[in-house]
DNA sequence: ATTGAAAATTGAAAATTTTGATAGTAGCCA
DNA sequence: TGGCTACTATCAAAATTTTCAATTTTCAAT
């Protein structure tokens, strides 16, 4: 068995087609040909059902499509392998794939991308916004170099460094009762119902956490899909919700931001990354650089 | 890259020493070095210090040692690719080894054994007792094929099915106040101090579990590493226990098992492998003969 | 300095992989 | 039906990679 065979298989199930697959691995096509067989030939299985009538797609087996499951995998590790590698060459240069959950990424990498890029000028840095599981798959599939995420992810593979507690606030439209507030309570809140986010966001899931603790409830008429639009949904008066410190300064008019008087809710967020794939030193670098960040 | 370097690389780790890694892997001495050199220059980095001063052995770098730890796991799941095809090629034939947690496998194992046998005789089947953390271990790298646990595992990488559930008894010595009652309930249990099994079974974690429902405490001056010790240590009247009805069936006097006389606390024993590694039709020929048996 | 044990190097042989050319197969359409 | 298209399989030759036996190098122990 082979890397490269197992490469072979998981391009010609995505693709359905013997020529395509050859042209994207940049091989001919009986090499392909060749090489599926031969390895159909050590397995001693079919692993596709070749074209049959009708439908000319090359498609796997019940067999082929979990050996290709694991021929992924295997794919995914020996990346990991080279990012190590590379990693480990050298720790500050190359590129620097990170993630970070939507209600997050907008807010905080402008103001912390600066200060990474001063910290470590010789890596290049690309952003990718996406859902928490999302992001943990991309990790653990080595697509990504690191994440911030809300702590605690409870993923065995992954390191996480904590680096600052971001706290909510309840985010009132004039006019509400409490809007003249300067402050407000977990009594204030027990009383009203909450605007949150669809379902897969982790601020609804911190909301509703913080809900079951302190009382409270959600509105399920209506869930927004980002945290821009639950925004303007307060603004318009269809309710208040909690909003991330990290995403209270709004210039528009229209809504406050009331902190807690006391025992505020929070998210602790944290860079996390695949064990290994992160060399110490780049991580206590990165780490350092998002906690010199005053202003959080 | 290649499976097969990976594999020399792994095993040069744990021999430390070249030239018995290469007849471990059946080649020469030079076709590792080769090898090795020649994964050294694609990766661009050393993988393993060599022999320096002092000590001979050849040891991994710290890069070196997170990459074998990958293509540790890549080896484990190219085995897995081979079994899985093994297993497909004639789902009833062939060694299947199978594990069961200390305070399941020797009561089960030989009650349900002649019953697997006949359903599937030309299936070899290998005993593997041990604990749950370690069988669950064992079916990921694929050293078993299924293990009977205690189910949920919370593993997503394990499919689970479940068998049949075996509720747990007070056992009691000879002379305890207890000892000649019909049943027990919870009430009864509160007053006690249980003597528990050593950290790392799953009995002992499912009797603190109903302590810490239904009220109980253990008796943390001793803990027994294995069940039939703990039963002697109940039979010298040094404590009562839980114990699964699985195992209540112990002609030697001076113990009693009684049952709960209502929500008897249980546990439920399922069928556990690694998906795809079984293939339905073997998973429902095993279930079914498991089920067969009456007398659980 | 000599020895011994282990790793590296080398050049040739063996094995494997890739390729271009080509054959075969099936659907489609006039 | 025949010609066309789109595809996969097969083959022998070429290219590449891997392996090996023999030899050299390395280095600590004597």
């Amino acid at each position: 068995m082979n890397i490269r065979d197992l490469k072979y298989i998981v391009v010609l199930a995505e693709t359905g087609n013997m020529s395509k697959a050859a042209d994207i691995c940049a091989v001919t096509q009986p090499t392909l040909s060749v090489q599926l067989k031969k390895l159909e030939d050590f397995l001693d299985i079919t692993l596709f059902h070749r074209g049959d009538k009708g439908d000319k797609r090359i498609t796997p087996t019940k067999t082929g499509y979990d050996i290709i499951a694991s021929a992924r995998k295997i794919l995914a590790e020996a990346e990991n392998i080279k990012s190590v590698a590379d990693r480990a060459r050298d720790p500050f240069k190359g590129d620097f794939r990170i993630g970070a959950f939507p209600t997050l990424a907008p807010y905080f990498f402008p103001k912390i991308l600066p200060y990474l890029q001063e910290a470590l000028p010789d890596l290049k840095f690309f952003l990718f916004e996406d859902k928490t599981a999302r992001l943990i798959d991309s990790l653990l599939a080595g697509k990504i170099d690191a994440a911030f995420l809300a702590l605690p992810t409870e993923v065995s593979e992954l390191t996480e460094i904590p680096l600052f507690t971001d706290p909510f606030r309840l985010a009132v439209y004039e006019g509400h009762p409490l809007y003249e507030k300067e402050a407000v309570t977990d009594e204030d809140v027990r009383e009203l119902q909450l605007l949150l986010l669809e379902e897969g966001h982790c601020l609804r899931d911190q909301a509703l956490e913080y809900c079951a603790l302190a009382g409270g409830s959600e509105n399920t008429e209506y869930r927004a899909g980002g945290f821009e639009t639950l925004r303007e949904m307060i603004r318009l008066k269809n309710g208040v919700t909690l909003a991330p410190e990290i995403a209270s300064n709004d210039p528009k008019p229209g809504v406050r931001y009331l902190p807690f008087k006391a025992n505020a809710p929070e998210r602790i967020i944290g860079l996390c990354f695949r064990k290994a794939n992160i060399p110490n030193i780049l991580a206590e670098r990165l780490t350092e650089s998002v906690k010199s960040l005053e202003s959080l």
